[in-house]
DNA sequence: CACTGTGAATGCATTCACAGCG
DNA sequence: CGCTGTGAATGCATTCACAGTG
């Protein structure tokens, strides 16, 4: 996730001197700690965070250093004190983001049905599709509205992030949709480059891109 | 993927050379050297490759020189030879890679429905779900087995791949299933850590992570 | 004593910049 | 002149290693 995006810049300064790998992992360390948090698990040490992550412990000390002192020498951190924190870091606390979905095919639909999203009041509020035997049908709630209107939607719903879902050849299309109704952050799931204002955050999800790379180290070794 | 997973050894000495970026950018490159000759393109340049794919020149014309020497000074890249020369490093030319597929969701379902994967030579031979409702019926051609065969019809088909789509809870049980069948290489698209002998490969997707962080680039700037 | 937090060292990946070639 | 291929420079990210602390 490695990744599979390949650009973006930093805006803020003060969002300049925490690495974008890190922030990433930030909310691998949220994820962690709400679960542990719901096992009653009181403190953790960067170690056993890491092995559970697949980290080292040192790059745990790391990251978490960039955003204060949460630990206490000996003990590790506790880990209500520091889900706390991280979430109010991360920008999730006490609050919702707004979030639309274009794209009702299968891996659409798979994103609707992630419950981790909501527990980060990641909130899907729209849904499009092109399909016009869809339009209408709801969808974990939601009524699936015409892709022509999605700019529409995104103004009206107060939209903060879009979610491209939809075949490469409507990606770029839809992504000046979401532009033009004022979104500010996408993350794209079709397997193309778009092209983005400065503005406009963008993050590129390659589901293919693991699995059609995987075969170079395949050929190379026995067998 | 930027992308998401965090390490991956090196085995063989030849592949040590190259950097794990660019390998996983090859097949980038591959698949865009597909789209430009089916339009004809006769002969393509660093600059103009970059611009497709998002990189710069520069970095094109370093990750290809890792492969060999394929341009023409003052031409660029011929295309149909660039990208016979990369399908073969790839290890994707004139052969199938056997893949498994565990987990029939919406997930799995948007897998097994993505056309590239065909064309680069990889081909589902296994699908199995948990489901009891979903057992027998097909899906893309194939029928739905129990996960409880997963091992054994790894085996019997030699399955080259495994691809785990299922909840986070399963995850860890198919992973070994499939390393009991003998497979090398995994990906997996459930968002928790898995452990494999370091003889596996694994990479890991994860479809939430860049949706779930960026929050915090939203949250530090303006409104 | 177990663990954190962090300078300093290391290791990768990307970018610069330009010699050399067709 | 346009474009490749690549040393050298730069910039990030990770890891080491240990002083400092409860």
């Amino acid at each position: 996730m490695k990744r599979s995006n390949h650009r973006a810049p930093s805006r803020s300064p003060a969002a300049r001197l925490v690495p974008e790998a890190c922030v990433t992992r930030l909310s691998l360390y949220v994820r962690e700690l709400s679960r542990l948090e719901t096992q009653r698990v009181g403190y953790v040490s960067s170690r056993r965070l890491a092995q559970q992550l697949g980290l080292t412990d040192a790059q745990v000390r790391r990251d978490l250093s960039y955003f204060g002192q949460f630990g206490t020498s000996g003990r590790g951190y506790e880990v209500q004190r520091l889900h706390e924190q991280l979430t109010s870091i991360l920008g999730v606390a006490g609050r919702t983001w707004n979030v639309a979905l274009a794209g009702a095919g299968n891996l659409g639909s798979a994103l609707l049905a992630y419950r981790g999203f909501q527990q980060r009041g990641l909130v899907f509020k729209v849904v499009v599709d092109a399909d016009p035997q869809k339009i209408g049908r709801t969808i974990q709630g939601l009524p699936i509205a015409p892709t022509q209107r999605l700019t529409e939607l995104v103004r009206q719903q107060n939209i903060h992030i879009g979610l491209i879902a939809v075949p490469v050849d409507a990606a770029q299309a839809v992504c000046q949709q979401f532009i033009d109704g004022g979104v500010r952050a996408i993350v794209n799931f079709a397997p193309v480059h778009l092209e983005v204002p400065p503005s406009v955050r963008l993050r590129s999800v390659d589901l293919a891109i693991e699995l059609e790379s995987l075969a170079f180290y395949l050929a190379r070794n026995h067998r």
